[in-house]
DNA sequence: ACATGGATTTGGAACTATCCAAAAACGTCT
DNA sequence: AGACGTTTTTGGATAGTTCCAAATCCATGT
């Protein structure tokens, strides 16, 4: 990739305009004390007024207001926080918000926030335990009143116990570390996967496998639901192939193997989308009909899915939601930090479109195009 | 969709185990002074130490280190700021993080900050200029020492000159509101469009249309591009769909539209990869094939378009790369508030896949296995 | 005129760091 | 031993808020 062009100087008359301006009304340091001598209040009454307590009379309340607008007063949380017992801060940990499944997730979590006066800091772990150690210990340095996360790969499951330890709120998002209780947002990912296999089942598959998935607890829950929904329907085989990732590549991979072997699955379950779109352009390449020769069936229901060739059919898990509940529960266990340890549970829904075809299609052995 | 599942007070044994720890080393009330108190220096000594100043004797740097250890201490940046002059903070506004391109940019923003001990606040604005409005609010409120700002749509453009008024460094990203001079980082969007009527015109297509965008900058700068570029190649055909958005819900249905007119455009230019995505879709749901029938080009190259079908051509944009100049920028802003304004702009990059049906057709050609 | 009591308002201490000018410690040289 | 120049260390002032106990206000009843 080629380095950036940067344009310094621009010429000499932009110059004088792009300096920085030297308003008066200078980078604030106007404080609650001016604007108590501009209202002729004590420094308490205008800080009642802040407050929005309903201690302070109509009148005077007006009166401070008026000289806040005047003076152009700003409110400096980070004081208040030094007295007060709050910051309205919270962290967010994910491991990567390139992934849209985040971004959703993230996206929740602000609109949530945001109506209750919180922001949050947001850290991109890259899934390095190193980098979320960081960014926690400065979250602890900038006082957050709790901590959102969805731990990277391999961290060392005593963090929890640490972070409580430490007297800081965490929910766990998605992944979790150890064993509960603790605070929880999610969806139920054995469940997830249950629900793929029962809803191929329901269409005659016998032959079913799984692809993909990580060294992590999202992982784990779906090879247990797999694995315990093939019990439950008496279903001899299985195959699940972990392979490395949860990328279209790793999708687009495994699926050859897979097809390649003797017998070969009738229907496949996705760790998620991504590896099912990468699935199904593996199967259209060996000249394989997604959907006819083989069943496709993802999970997370991504925007994509819905206009996907064909029709990705997937277990959705609500991402956006997921984000809400969670930050919705951090403000509880904020107020309420002794409080009952909470799970919540997003239940995932089925969404049925092409890439399973109907139960006659997919029976069908279609010879190999060798 | 369904309510979440709660799981409020589990079993009674578990009730104990529950509860938050009432552990010795409460949230630390440790500050300054307990450090000096137990190293037996002054408050003075142990700031000094833990800003790394070379003033402190190596001794005593090492006595102080240890109290600091061994009582647990953390510091409080938020005391910090307060005497000193910055708080380590930055506020970053993008409109919506659920869209991956944003996802990579703010993982480049956080990368940066990342490496020189910043730490971000992250709102979504949703493309609401009140929503954007209350951030930036409290953006002042918590003293961040700049802003990141990909404008909301219809955002007053005199934003930028309130924010420079009050003494805030602001670096616009993608968007920009008014005229230079700003700080800005991003791309060159009328040369992105301008590559991509290029590479047509150079495959021999005449007549090229474009399709999608919104009323911001990055399409104004496209829409200019495009039609800066048919001027250069003297084509008199143009066709400019606008539609409403940037997503493939746009582009199938534009392209719809588009190709029921005589005469026809044999290639389209695309606002942004969704929209080509849903391009292409449209193509197929009429019977014609992308890239044969009519060719397609994206911008943004993300990660999809590699795995389309067929692969998608795009003019690269480099997301996390803006997302990481834009950081830089900011810190250089803050360092030096009176410098001269820059813009930090990625050169677009041409990928050459198979949507547009290009004589080296084979040579990106995935090999089938037949 | 004065005690009563609820509604408002207030001043001083506290919170936890940094800044700065001045003091202390130390080594060296006469 | 004392003068001198460095290197370290220090105490007091300061930053902008909240907390809290006490002071003030004001209308009412006697």
């Amino acid at each position: 990739m080629k380095d950036p062009i940067t344009t310094p100087p621009a010429k000499a008359d932009a110059t004088v305009s792009s300096q920085a301006p030297s308003s008066q009304s200078a980078s604030s340091s106007i404080t609650l004390q001016d604007i108590a001598a501009h209202a002729k209040v004590s420094r308490s009454t205008v800080s009642l007024v802040l407050r929005e307590s309903p201690l302070v009379a109509k009148r005077t309340r007006e009166k401070v207001q008026d000289s806040i607008k005047t003076l152009g007063y700003v409110y400096n949380r980070g004081a208040a926080a030094m007295r007060g017992s709050r910051t309205a801060t919270l962290g967010v940990v994910v491991y990567d918000i390139a992934n849209p499944f985040f971004g959703s997730m993230v996206a929740g979590i602000d609109a949530a926030l945001h109506q209750e006066g919180y922001v949050s800091f947001l850290a991109n772990s890259e899934d390095s335990p190193k980098r979320q150690q960081r960014f926690i210990e400065r979250m602890r340095e900038h006082r957050v009143d709790g901590l959102l996360l969805c731990p990277a790969e391999h961290t060392d499951p005593n963090l929890i116990h640490q972070l409580t330890d430490w007297g800081m709120p965490c929910i766990q998002v998605m992944r979790y570390l150890d064993a509960p209780p603790f605070d929880y947002a999610g969806t139920d990912f054995r469940r997830v996967a249950e629900m793929a296999v029962n809803h191929l089942v329901s269409l005659g598959h016998q032959r079913i496998a799984f692809i993909g998935g990580a060294d992590h607890s999202v992982s784990h829950d779906r090879w247990l639901g797999y694995q315990a929904a093939l019990d439950r329907h008496g279903l001899a085989y299985r195959r699940l192939v972990r392979g490395n990732g949860v990328t279209r590549r790793v999708g687009h991979e495994l699926i050859k193997t897979l097809m390649q072997e003797s017998p070969r699955p009738t229907a496949v379950v996705c760790h998620n989308d991504l590896v099912a779109f990468g699935a199904m352009l593996g199967l259209r390449q060996m000249g394989l009909e997604p959907g006819r020769d083989c069943a496709v069936i993802g999970t997370d229901d991504v925007e994509e899915a819905e206009l996907g060739d064909p029709p990705l059919t997937s277990i959705a898990t609500h991402p956006y939601a997921i984000g809400e509940q969670a930050a919705r529960l951090a403000l509880r266990r904020i107020a309420n930090p002794g409080g009952e340890r909470e799970s919540v549970i997003m239940p995932p829904e089925l969404k049925i479109r092409r890439s399973c075809g109907s139960p006659d299609d997919a029976i069908v052995e279609t010879p190999r195009p060798d």
